[in-house]
DNA sequence: ATTATTGCAAAACCTTTGCAGCCTA
DNA sequence: TAGGCTGCAAAGGTTTTGCAATAAT
């Protein structure tokens, strides 16, 4: 991503902050630098270690609020992938419309691109007479990788058994 | 549901059982039998209490392991609607693919149907090379029942500040 | 100076697990 | 009779909340 985008976020964030009556706090606008910089559909306890790791230390709760304030200014997109998968993010601002092909086993995400499904969207919206706000298009399958973490940890885990 | 349909449920949820080796337990027909008695998107406290209701105690710990095996056996889908939603169930024997449309305010689920959505999963399957096992398509509105309870919500939160 | 925001830990929430006793096979 | 299944309660993981201290306005 380029610079110039990171300062269009930040000046995003703050013009939404100024609306909102909220401040404009360190902690705020340094997870929003961090989350611009990474590329994946991370965890909220990811963002939070990996801020540590930087030897930036916010708290738990500071990491859930700025992230709800984030998916309220749309700068962050909020993804419920699985039962058993919590939730992941990923930054919103200057990234085209697309949904998600999630690996059953190891969780790896991929992304794809169908104009088709903004059709059936507005065909939907018109039939139940309703605006649809967003939706949720995701796919499962089993990925291809050869390192795809559960299928290691299957491997693991019949060695270990096999004491 | 016709009641020929509820049997030839139950007979196939004895079969898989029986391939399995798993046991068949009143608790896990019982509890089969009273989703398919059911047309709507529930929770597993929901199938709980429901449960009790009838007189028909079960622990909550069975309640979520039956769900478990039915998933296992087709005969019922789990739902994740939102991230703040706790899992829905609805059954699946006899029913036509179909995909949902949420209300953000009240959770109402809605169900539609689109030919489409299969043909972008097989373009996608194809362009990533990888069978995709399953999808959840889900739209997110504000619906327009003078019921929606989120919106009674409001209207009554509002007035006990009003004091 | 005010008061929103933070950090911490405790609580809340849904779901899973451990174990003694029960019931299916 | 053997051991999978149940009920209960306790533990688990993720997210939220209460409160005193801190910092933005």
């Amino acid at each position: 991503m380029a610079l110039s985008n990171i300062n269009v976020v930040k000046s995003t964030f703050q013009v939404f902050l100024d609306k909102k009556g909220y401040r404009k706090t360190h902690e705020r606008l340094t997870i929003l630098e961090h989350i611009y910089q990474r590329d994946d559909h991370f965890e909220a306890d990811e963002l939070y270690l990996a801020l540590k790791q930087f030897n930036y230390h916010v708290s738990r709760a500071t990491v859930y609020n700025t992230l709800e304030l984030l998916v309220e200014a749309d700068l962050v997109i909020k993804h419920q992938f699985g039962n058993k998968i919590s939730s992941r993010y990923e930054k919103a601002y200057g990234r085209r419309q697309h949904d998600h092909l999630v690996c059953v086993d190891c969780q790896k995400v991929t992304e794809f691109c169908d104009p088709r499904i903004q059709n059936i969207q507005n065909m939907v919206g018109d039939f139940f007479d309703c605006e649809i706000l967003h939706h949720s298009l995701t796919f499962y399958s089993k990925c291809k990788q050869a390192d795809c973490s559960e299928r290691m940890k299957t491997i693991f885990d019949k060695e270990s058994t096999e004491k």
